[in-house]
DNA sequence: ACCTTACTAGCACAGCTGTGTTACTTTGGG
DNA sequence: CCCAAAGTAACACAGCTGTGCTAGTAAGGT
C-alpha cells in the first residue's frame, strides 16, 4: 500500500470540511458536492475515501465524539474537586467558541438521529457514556462529602445530565434568553448552591 | 367571496398533514409533493392555499404553538397549587403520546430556525412567551409560601426553563435513558423537593 | 525502467426539489 | 340562468441530490 498516511491525513481533511459546512447550514447542507467544494476536492475524491455519504457522516459524527471526549478528560488535570467537576461538565455545554461550534454540530447530529438509525445507535452509546460519566462524578462527590451523604445518584445524576442538556439546548438555538455566564453560574448553583460572596 | 369557511378548513386539513408528514421524517420529509400526498391533493392545490413553502412551515408552526398554548391554558383548570403548577409545565413536557407528538414536531422547528431567520422570529416569540410564564409561576409559587421566600424568581425560573427543555429534549432524543415517569417525577421533585411517603 | 496501486477528477443517470404557468371544474351570488 | 370567483389539477423548468462509472495522474516497490 501507498501513502497510507496521506489517507488518514485526507480523511481528516474531509471530515473538517463536513464540520464547517455543517456549521454554516446544518445537516441539510453537508451535501457530498458541497463538503468536496469545501475540502477544494472533486465529488469522486470525496467518494474515494468514504464510499457512501452516510459513512461520511458517521465518520464525522465518532470524531466529533472522540474530540469532546478528550476535552472532557483534559479538564480531568484541574485539582480542586469542585472546580474539577465543573470544569468537566462546562465542556459539555456550548461556553466558549470552541466547545459552541462542536455541541452545535453535536446537535445536528443528535436531531438527525431521530430518523436514522444509523446514527441514532452511535448517539446513544454517547448518551450512555455521558450518562455514567454523571453517575461517576456523583458518586465522587458525594464520597468526598461535597454532596449530601443522602444524596441518590441515580437521580441526581440524571437531574444534572437533563439541566446540562437543557443548558446547551438553550444556548445553542435561544440565544439571548440566556448567556454563557449565567449558564455557567446555574450549573454551579445547582450543584453546589448559591457562590458564597 | 365564496366558501371562507371551506378555506380555513383546507388550510387546517393541509397543515394537519404537514404534521404527519413531519412526523414521519423531520422537516426534510415536508416538501410541498409529500404534504400535498398526505393530504389528498395536488401540488398545486397546496400552492393555491399558501404561496410558498416558507410560508406553509411558518403557518405551521403558529398553528402548533397555538395547540400547544391551548393546552397549558387548559391545565390551569386545575384547583390544588402545586398540582396545577405541575400540570402546566408537564404540558411542556412529551409526557402523553399527544403532547409528545406535538413537542417532536416544535422540536423539529426549533432545530431548523437555527438556520432560518423567518423561523427563528417565530421560535424566538414562543420561548419568551414560555419564559415570562415561568417566572410568572414561580412569583405565584412564593408568594403563596409554596416555594422559600428568598428565592430568586429570575434565577429559578430559567433553572427550571433549562431543566424542563432538558427533560423534553433527552425523552425526544434518547428515549431509554429517561421514562415519561421518571421525568416527572424528577420535575416534581426539583421544584417541591423529595415526595413525601 | 516499469507496472501495480493509490489517488484524483469528471461525467452521466435517475430522482427529487420549489415554483411558475396554464387550463379545467365547481360553486354560489346576481 | 349565468358568470365571475374559488378551488383543483397537471405540466414544465431549472436546479440540486446521491451514486455509478470511467479515465487520467502520481508514486513507490521491484
Amino acid at each position: 500500500m501507498v501513502r497510507r498516511i496521506d489517507q488518514e491525513a485526507r480523511r481528516r481533511d474531509i471530515v473538517a470540511a463536513v464540520w464547517r459546512t455543517l456549521e454554516r447550514g446544518g445537516l441539510a447542507e453537508a451535501s457530498v458536492r458541497k463538503v468536496a467544494a469545501e475540502a477544494g476536492l472533486a465529488t469522486g475524491s470525496v467518494r474515494h475515501f468514504f464510499g457512501t455519504q452516510a459513512e461520511l457522516h458517521a465518520f464525522a459524527l465518532r470524531s466529533l465524539s472522540d474530540r469532546v471526549g478528550e476535552r472532557v478528560r483534559r479538564a480531568e488535570a484541574e485539582p480542586d474537586v469542585r472546580r474539577r467537576a465543573l470544569a468537566m461538565l462546562g465542556e459539555l455545554l456550548p461556553l466558549r467558541d470552541d466547545t459552541a461550534r462542536e455541541l452545535g454540530i453535536w446537535l445536528e447530529f443528535v436531531h438527525r438521529s431521530r430518523y436514522d438509525p444509523a446514527l441514532a445507535e452511535i448517539v446513544g452509546d454517547q448518551a450512555r457514556e455521558v450518562r455514567e460519566f454523571l453517575h461517576h462524578l456523583v458518586r465522587g462527590l458525594v464520597e468526598l462529602g461535597h454532596l449530601p451523604a443522602g444524596t441518590d445518584p441515580e437521580q441526581t445524576a440524571a437531574e444534572l445530565g437533563a439541566l446540562v442538556d437543557g443548558l446547551a439546548f438553550e444556548l445553542l438555538t435561544a440565544p439571548g434568553l440566556l448567556d454563557r455566564a449565567q449558564a455557567a453560574e446555574l450549573l454551579e448553583a445547582h450543584l453546589f448552591g448559591p457562590r458564597p460572596r
